[in-house]
DNA sequence: CCTATTTGTTGTACGGATGAACTATCCCTC
DNA sequence: GAGGGATAGTTCATCCGTACAACAAATAGG
């Protein structure tokens, strides 16, 4: 409502109103006419026409051939993003792998380009030569394809201060004090940093704007991350809330037992030292560094959990799993207790649980949505929902690339 | 940045740089001319003029006598707020008083009244209409005075669906599901509802937008209030960050021990179990309802804690102190691992204490900031501070009345 | 084939910001 | 004390973008 504001001339109005069509382009459940577009936004036809056919002209949209629907009247021409033609590029350093991705405004992938590897202690520099080739690769490819990029977001595990450009801090990288933008050496090209968390909450959104076809994706949701650290994103109205500098939703080190073991960040009883990663496959009898598929065969088929941990001649020994049911039953109990106060603080009711969370849900949600209703205030009088993220693998490539696309939404006119 | 916009008009540009001015005007340090107006939004010098004549004209804005400041030239007119001329009002019903402020462009008080009372189990339609009946008065008497009522904003102690203008339930009051504004019977004035700890949160900006002459008051912080219950309110960038529904801030309930004693919400640990004042003063063994002035009476003079808790001739037993110690220090504690995880949570580095724990400051300031210190993750990079609130006496009467008025500042040209 | 209907386009009018020129009022200097 | 320079505020022609109304295009139905 009370936005700061620079001063408004004629061609803000240009701007605000071409940001209004496009919005309604992207934002319609079916290719709307140029009618149907002022009918909506309230511009008159004659103005629609003209913002229409610049954003034409940009490539931002395109005209459906005239199909006539039965009623009486001069068929509509439908409009619907133009794809293939601008692009948004998603780049993201993490812990086991590089990767690079462009989307276009149709939301389809472009471009990719995904490598693997073992980042724990590496050299910023050589780390991020190397995602800048991949980077410099896909940007001449598209470009030679007659596609436009518009910018790029880097994802970054650890603390990111965006407005400076400075990674601070990326414990499992071994980076501190990075500026990583100019490593990346791409000339021309805007690159944002964003902290991984952020973006991947951002791919659980429908697109870049869109309002996505699968109705079920809330507008405010809490995005928590489980990984050996647990990270956390907050969007309302689907836009992302930062605090002050983006360092929030730290749910990893929220007091979940004073009496609790000690945590790498020097505290007691954080959430991370009973469900982070390692936390979890400590508990469950298994190595730190087990991959979490281990963890769930002891924990057998999903969406049983046997009421006695039985021989079920699966081979699995029963106390195995006894000990890796208790972990997960005292992790979701954990989660369950620091989400509870996440959401009595921020007042989002809707959790999606990514990274091992996902996979794990099915084990967890008993504890988790049973503490949630002991402990949140305003349950009685929300529907509080607990959901598995759907963005699938490196979605902070996905949300870093429709972050800049919703930044080319946002301000049409600097591309027409 | 991606706010919902409306077609944009001719006329949306001089709305949107009237507000622009009227801004100016109020965020500027010294009053300033047109000439620097135009300076520092942008405008023209002759754009400026005619927005300023039309907010002159509504009374909006007044101009000083032109006054030559030493140097050449014609000399300048300094613009200020035109006081006594716009209001804003401010009601609030509380466990212990009822009140209405009215507050003027220039933040001055015009008229007040607070009446103390008891309301615990009180009758909504007896209380609202007596509340009703001296907003009425005010109204009035404004009016008769040739001032303007803008609105209203009535705060509540309680879970408050603003949207709806419903609120849900108020222990204290021991009301529930309450539609408020229809019984103050307050015809023609916009009345809307808010959370009394939100209100009292924004009393603590400087002002209806004015930079307040006191620099310290920060864009950002968290209000935290204690009473019998503690509540809280997210402010950032000087606008309250309010949730899905603005039930956010919920610190009370916030997990601190969960062997700790159960609480009146059925969870267990909770923070309002150490230091709500109810628990406070059964800790320090003062009866529940003890005045706060019974808790600091037996802390003795502010600014000293005695190591040990030696008889200093004041007539204080020293066990009795030395339990009114222990107890604020350890509600000290409990408080900054529920700061701590807020902190964590939502990335706001400054937090004003209101309530009871605006006096009890002194005495808690060790074990919270040490707490902060030690379990906030951004600690190493960031400046945190505790403050006392400063708002004063029923603050949520002030913030609302100066929330209504940033309402006229954020439209003026509804009123010209 | 003619009319009603809806879509999209083409003028003209109008509101609001701009920029340059103009007036008003000071300080400073000779 | 007269004139020049400087700063504040106003006036007026111009431009830009939207509204409004009329018009052209393309369909359905009788």
């Amino acid at each position: 409502m009370t936005t700061t504001t620079a001063a408004s001339r004629q061609h803000t109005l240009r701007e605000r109103n071409l940001r209004l069509v496009a919005r309604a382009v992207f934002e319609a459940p079916e290719p709307p006419s140029r009618a149907d577009i002022a009918a909506a936004t309230g511009l008159t036809r004659a103005t629609v026409s003209t913002l229409v056919d610049q954003l034409v002209g940009a490539r931002l949209l395109r005209e459906l051939p005239a199909v006539a629907d039965g009623r009486a009247g001069r068929p509509a021409v439908p409009l619907v993003p133009e794809g293939r033609s601008m692009l948004g590029l998603g780049l993201e350093v993490n812990v086991d792998y590089l990767g690079a991705r462009a989307i276009d405004l149709t939301g389809a992938t472009v471009a990719e380009r995904v490598v693997p590897g073992t980042f724990h202690d590496s050299e910023p520099a050589e780390v991020l030569g190397a995602l800048g080739r991949i980077a410099r690769d896909i940007t001449r490819d598209t470009h030679d394809a007659g596609m436009r990029l518009a910018g790029a977001r880097l994802a970054l595990p650890g603390l990111v201060d965006a407005r400076a450009g400075v990674l601070d801090v990326a414990p499992n990288l071994g980076w501190s004090s990075v500026e990583p933008v100019p490593l990346l050496a791409l000339d021309g090209l805007p690159v944002e940093i964003a902290n991984e968390a952020k973006l991947a909450a951002l791919a659980e959104l429908g697109g870049p704007g869109f309002v996505s076809a699968d109705a079920a994706v809330p507008d405010s949701f809490l995005y928590v991350s489980g990984d050996v650290g647990i990270g956390a994103a907050i969007v309302v109205g689907r836009e992302l809330f930062l605090g002050e500098r983006g360092w929030n939703g730290e749910v990893g080190h929220v007091v979940v037992d004073p009496a609790g073991p000690r945590c790498s960040c020097g505290a007691r009883g954080c959430l991370e030292q009973f469900a982070g990663k390692e936390a979890l496959a400590g508990a469950a009898g298994l190595p730190a560094d087990a991959p979490l598929t281990d963890l769930l065969a002891l924990l057998g088929p999903r969406h049983t959990r046997p009421v006695k941990p039985l021989d079920d001649g699966s081979g699995r020994p029963p106390a195995a799993q006894a000990a890796a049911d208790a972990a997960v039953r005292r992790a979701g109990q954990a989660l369950g207790s620091a989400l509870a106060d996440f959401v009595n603080l921020v007042d989002v009711h809707t959790v999606v649980l990514g990274g091992i969370y996902t996979d794990l849900l099915p084990w967890l949600r008993p504890e988790v949505e049973g503490v949630l209703a002991e402990r949140v205030l305003a349950a009685p009088f929300v529907d509080l929902e607990v959901r598995a993220a759907r963005a699938g693998a490196q979605a902070a490539l996905t949300g870093g690339a429709r972050e800049v696309l919703r930044g080319v939404l946002g301000d049409p006119a600097a591309w027409v």
